[in-house]
DNA sequence: GTTGACTGTCGAAGCGCTTCGACACACCTA
DNA sequence: TAGGTGTGTCGAAGCGCTTCGACAGTCAAC
């Protein structure tokens, strides 16, 4: 391995010159700049991560957790994944991948031994263990989704409690009266995951504030569990014509299963998703939906993060306002006999 | 920051002492290492892994390489990543996420800063770009993949000619004579990549020999280029009775198409897939499968890398025998009029 | 011409850890 | 009792980089 002393010796400067020419910390005249960058190229020179890391006490590396679950929709937190990847190296750091599964502890070792500069953490719970550990160190941190308490958090999420009214609303212009909800895998809700419950919260509001009826269903997904809960749902409220999804694993078993009863989308039942772009356009029907941001997400979390590397920007919530994109499975509600 | 020196001097050793008892590199007496252990505790130390990656230039960390392509079904990606990372920490590992944007850039900057001791990557191409560099240096890598020459290379991937094999054997046995394959997306077979480009060699040996008629079609994947896919298919073979599926995003729009055609699964047109598990049981009809296995791919890839990094093990392709599950989608073939 | 302010470069002191050789001591054997 | 063999511990020398203060040299201003 080609070290900075090395270089040093080869450009005839000293290795403290090589090593402002890489950080540009101090000016360096124009031909020492180059004659260094030229050794450099002709050794094959690469810092050494781990001797910056300790002189430096920065290792220009985010760590982040992304939930290991596999009752979450992965695509959406893969998407999340890839965007924090790809923006958090076009500012010069790399990714630590953590999965859910050690909990707490990733935090403790992660900040305790200046693996990272700092984390995101992902599928945060309302009321999360991991966040007493975030407020009592320096390191800073974004959580993509948003805990009960937020103060001194900095948090990146789509406003889910907006999502669910905006919903809620277009299925009330459109003159529905009777809307059930399929939620998430019941183990979401459980576990308070704060995505899920401000969506409800969301719906419920809006929906009393509109008068209309809503009934709420968590659903496992997949074919034969949303055959169940739309059974479930006809039965108690046959009236019911209007659909709010939020589970896309629900959303193609669920329009199959109506086509197959013969209820037409969207002349006898609408159907809104909440769910990424991609799913809405390519299922069988295009679906009426509001889009989960995921690219947006990771890439407001890591700009929010390498602000506050910088020194820069305080706590901040950010949320993303939801927008609805009016597709095919939604339309007026049937006329009542 | 708690230094070791620290610990050392509250234990009342040298801080060689403790660095061995973190170690275990020398024997230690029990007295001496409860002392040592007691203090690590009460100070809350955890080892700078800056410092200790300078001093043993080593950083316990795994690189991987996903690719970020769009035209990838990700969750089987994403299913790896998670085995990889979870077998990974089991070995004392962390993992540092690379993603395909940088492409062989990234082989570099990883081999050269030492910021990995090692690299997984996936999404291997026949011709893979990034393999000389792998070759050239000492950093153990393991493929998850399978490229056109594997000299000097280790590799973990699903056997995908006996996928293909397997695949059209099911088939023929239930006295199907036009087999189509619906395959993933043009940019895959474009890119070479290996196992796409297996699985059809596969299927296609396979027909040959026992005398099938094969079809194959790539397509993007989503509910109208799957339509238009079935339309082509039909078209040109009307008496097409058998389905090989590999493209997630195709198989549930297939099913559902056939179903409004009124060609009846398994009766008329019996469909196979290659796919993970979930989808096949998931989607509204139980699909005969051969299952990809993501965990098992991830969980091998690691063992072999780990047993590289600890001197051990050579130059190996792991080749994962495909198992078929035999479900509700295919059965004997229709009579011919 | 002297003063002062800059500029560009150097030397050296760490950053916190690992690891090697040395060494003190206890124990066994001859 | 002298010599050998282990054991357990220590000291010190780095690992390759960053960064701080120092210091020539240059140039403008008075």
């Amino acid at each position: 391995m080609v070290t900075l002393a090395e270089v040093a010796q080869h450009a005839g400067v000293s290795s403290s010159t090589v090593s402002y020419v890489l950080s540009g910390k101090r000016s360096i005249s124009t031909t020492t700049r180059q004659r260094v960058e030229e050794s450099i190229r002709k050794l094959g020179y690469h810092p050494n991560a781990g001797a910056r890391a300790l002189a430096s006490s920065r290792s220009n590396i985010i760590a982040l957790m992304v939930p290991l679950r596999t009752d979450m929709y992965v695509p959406v937190m893969m998407e999340i994944a890839v965007a924090v990847a790809a923006g958090a190296r076009a500012h010069g750091y790399d990714i630590l991948l953590l999965t859910g599964e050690e909990g707490p502890d990733a935090v403790r070792r992660v900040t305790g031994s200046g693996l990272a500069d700092a984390m995101i953490l992902m599928d945060v719970e309302l009321d999360d263990e991991r966040l007493p550990l975030l407020r009592g160190t320096q390191q800073p941190s974004v959580l993509i989704g948003l805990p009960a308490d937020t103060e001194g958090l900095t948090c990146v999420d789509l406003d889910f409690r907006a999502t669910g009214a905006l919903c809620v609303e277009h299925l009330a212009e459109l003159g529905h009266r009777d809307i059930a909800v399929v939620g998430e895998a019941p183990a979401v809700y459980e576990r308070h995951t704060g995505f899920a419950e401000r969506t409800l919260d969301g719906l419920r509001t809006r929906a009393r504030e509109l008068g209309l009826r809503l009934l709420h269903r968590p659903c496992e997904g997949g074919y034969d569990a949303t055959a169940a809960t739309l059974a479930r749902v006809f039965d108690e409220r046959p009236e019911t014509s209007g659909f709010v999804v939020q589970n896309e694993s629900a959303l193609e078993p669920l329009l199959a299963l109506l086509r197959q009863q013969g209820r037409a989308v969207p002349e006898d039942v609408s159907v809104v998703a909440v769910c990424p772009e991609q799913v809405a356009t390519q299922a069988s029907v295009r679906v009426t939906s509001v889009a989960v941001p995921a690219q947006e997400m990771g890439r407001r979390a890591v700009e929010q993060l390498v602000g506050k590397l910088d020194g820069l920007g305080g706590d901040e919530v950010v949320l993303l306002a939801p927008e609805l994109t009016v597709r095919a499975s939604s339309g007026p509600a049937p006329v009542r006999p």
